[in-house]
DNA sequence: AACGATTGCGGGAACGTTCCCAAAAATGCA
DNA sequence: TGCATTTTTGGGAACGTTCCCGCAATCGTT
C-alpha cells in the first residue's frame, strides 16, 4: 500500500486527493483550504494542508476546476493587429491588469474587419472566456449588441460606441492638447490627418482639434484636412494631399503616431524639413517616436489606467460610470517649434 | 417532459447528452462524430448527429474536453516583450500556425528577464497549454534542461541553444547579405553594431559579418564594432561611439531595425546623414522601417516559415532535423549606396 | 449546566467530455 | 446460408475539481 502510493506519486501529476489524504483530511477541506477566492484561514490544520500541498508540489488542474466552477480566469482580449505598437501596449497592459486580478488574458487579431471580430470573439468564447475587452469598436456597429443579447459579458477599451461600458483616453481633451500646443507656438494654419470615422478615437481627436481652433479663432479649413486610416502608408498619402494644397499648413497634427511616421517621410520626399518647415504632433507617444532622429512631439495615452479600467468594468456588476475617460499628457519634443515666418 | 426539454433549450447550455437525445442516438456516438481528430464519417447518421448538433447551436465544452483529454489545444508563447515589433510579427505568425493545427496560442512576456521567464513558463504551464515556443533561449542557460526533465514538450524559434529543436533564421546568412550588400557598394570600412552575446540570433549575425569581410580580405577592427542590448536606445549610443572612433566607417550593418532607428538618430545628431555619409542596414525588415523618410535597407526574415517549422517541431515525436534554419532576404534600400570618396 | 447558534468537516453528487469495453450490426467469404 | 471478421454502437466509468448538505464539534449566553 505504501508502495502504491510512491508509485503514484512518481508516475501521475499530483491531485486533491493525493493531498487530502497525505494530510488526513478530505479532499473537500483541502479543495477549500486552497481556494484562493475565499479568505485565507490561518487554522493550524489549513497551515497544515498547505504545508503538505506545498510539499507534494500540488498544482491545481486549471480545466477541472473550469468545469466545475463555470469559470475559466481567462479574459479574452481582441485587437486589430499586435505588431501595431499601440495595440501591443494596451494588450501589455491589459495582461499586467488581468494578473493583478488573477485571471489571464488571451488575445486574438482582427485586421480591424468586423467579419474577423465576429470570428474573434467566437474563438475567444468557445475557449469559455469570463469575458471579453473589444478595441475594434465601430460607431453604429449591431457586433456589440449581438454580444449583449448572447448575454457576454465585455467591455470597450480605446474606442467606445455609446452604448456599452467602455474606458478610454480623453481623444478630445488630447485632440486639443496637441492642436493648443501648435497654436501657443504660433502657428495658425494647422493641418490635421483624421483617421477612419468608424474609431470614436479619431473622431474626439478631431473634435479636439476643432475646438482648439475655434477658441482660437482660426479657420478650420476642409482643405487642411486629410483623412486617413491610421496607417504609416495612409499617412504618407494624407500629408502628401496637405503639403499639395495652396496655402499649405506650418503644422500637422496627426491622429496617431503611425501616420506622424507616415508625414515625416511625406515632408521629407516633398524636400521640407521637420520642424524647421513644418511641426508635427502625433498621438500615443509610442516609445519609438522619442528615438527618431527628430524626436516626435506626441501626446501620451497612460495605457495602464485605461487597462485597469476596462477591467473592472468588465467585472463589476454595477459600475457608477459606464464610460471611464482617461486623460492623456502632451509631451513635447522637438518636431513642434514656432514656424518661421 | 417535451415541456422540459424546451425549459433546458432556453436555460442551460446545449450539451452533448441534449444533442444525443434529440438526435436518438448515445452520447458516445456524438461525442464520435463530432470529434474532429477522427477522420469525419460521411455516413447518414454522422450527418444526421452533425445537423441536429448545428440545429441546437452545440458547441462543446472545451475545459471539459480538456480535463477528459489531457490536452488543452493550448500552445503557450513566450516572449521578451510584443511592444518590439518583430516579437508581434513572430507571435501573429505562430498563433495563425497554431490555428491551422487546431491549436490556440497564448502568449506571456518576460522582458528578457530569465527569472521572469521561469514564471512566464510556469503560468503557462499551470494553464496547460500542450506546448511550449520559446523565443527567449539563452546560450548555456540551464532553463531547457529543466523543462525537458519536467517532461515539458517545448520547441525554440528565433534563437537557440545548440541543445534543443529550434526553428530560427539562418542569421549568418543574413549577416552575410547584409555584409556582402555593403563590400559589393565598395564599402571597406563596415561597423557592426552587434547584440547581446547571450542570443545566438546576434551571434549568426555577427559571424555573418565576419565572414563577409574576410572573404573580401577587409580587416574586421575591433573599434568598429560595438555591442547594444538590441533596443533603440542602445542602438543609438553604439553608433555614437562607432562616430567618434578615428577612421570611423562610412557604413554600418546593424544587428536589428531598431538598432538601427537608434543609430539613425546618433547619425543625425552628429550632423551626417544616411545614405550620404554614412550607409545603414539593419534586419528584420519590420513594417516601419520601409516608411521611414531615408527608407532602411533590411534583411527579411520569413516569420511564417519560422513559426510553422516552430509548431511542426513541438509536434513531431521524432523530426528529421532538429533544427530548422529559414533563409532570410536583402531588401536593399535607400540607407545604402555606395561610399562618396 | 444546558441550550441554541455558529463554525468546521466529510461524503458524495455534480460539471461535460472522452474512451474503454462488450455487445450488436454489418460485411466478407466460402 | 453459415460462419468468421470487421465496423458501429451504447453503457458507464473515469478525468479532478467544486459545492451542496447533513452532521459533529465548538462557542457564547443565560
Amino acid at each position: 500500500m505504501s508502495e502504491s502510493v510512491s508509485e503514484e506519486k512518481i508516475k501521475g501529476r499530483v491531485t486533491l486527493h493525493d493531498v487530502a489524504r497525505a494530510a488526513g483530511v478530505s479532499k473537500s477541506t483541502v479543495s477549500r483550504v486552497l481556494d484562493d477566492r475565499l479568505p485565507q484561514s490561518d487554522s493550524p490544520k489549513a497551515r497544515h494542508v498547505r504545508d503538505i500541498a506545498a510539499k507534494l508540489g500540488y498544482v491545481r488542474d486549471l480545466s477541472a476546476a473550469a468545469l466545475r466552477r463555470g469559470t475559466t480566469g481567462q479574459i479574452g482580449v481582441i485587437v486589430p493587429r499586435l505588431t501595431d505598437t499601440v495595440m501591443a501596449m494596451l494588450y501589455e497592459a491589459l495582461a499586467r491588469a488581468a494578473a493583478r486580478a488573477g485571471q489571464f488574458a488571451i488575445v486574438a487579431t482582427t485586421d480591424d474587419n468586423p467579419e474577423a471580430t465576429r470570428s474573434a470573439a467566437d474563438a475567444l468564447i468557445r475557449r469559455g472566456v469570463d469575458g471579453l475587452i473589444l478595441t475594434t469598436a465601430r460607431k453604429g456597429d449591431a457586433f456589440t449588441d449581438e454580444l449583449r443579447d448572447r448575454g457576454v459579458r465585455f467591455a470597450l477599451a480605446l474606442r467606445h460606441n455609446g452604448a456599452s461600458r467602455a474606458a478610454i483616453g480623453d481623444d478630445d481633451l488630447g485632440g486639443y492638447l496637441a492642436t493648443r500646443h501648435l497654436i501657443d507656438l504660433g502657428h495658425r494654419r494647422i493641418g490635421l490627418i483624421t483617421g477612419p470615422q468608424y474609431a470614436t478615437s479619431a473622431l474626439g481627436r478631431q473634435r479636439g482639434y476643432q475646438r482648439a481652433m475655434m477658441e482660437a479663432g482660426y479657420d478650420v479649413r476642409p482643405e487642411w484636412i486629410a483623412p486617413s486610416d491610421f496607417s504609416m502608408a495612409a499617412g504618407e498619402g494624407a500629408a502628401r494631399e496637405l503639403l499639395e494644397r495652396p496655402n499649405r499648413p506650418t503644422a500637422i497634427f496627426a491622429v496617431n503616431d503611425n501616420t506622424a511616421i507616415g508625414a515625416l517621410s511625406a515632408i521629407a520626399a516633398h524636400g521640407l524639413s521637420v520642424p524647421g518647415d513644418i511641426s508635427l504632433v502625433g498621438y500615443n507617444d509610442i516609445p519609438l517616436v522619442s528615438r527618431l532622429p527628430v524626436a516626435l512631439t506626441s501626446v501620451r495615452v497612460p495605457f495602464d489606467q485605461i487597462a485597469e479600467a476596462a477591467l473592472q468594468l468588465l467585472f463589476d456588476d454595477k459600475p457608477e460610470t459606464p464610460v471611464r475617460r482617461i486623460s492623456p499628457t502632451l509631451i513635447p519634443r522637438a518636431s513642434s517649434r514656432p514656424p518661421t515666418p
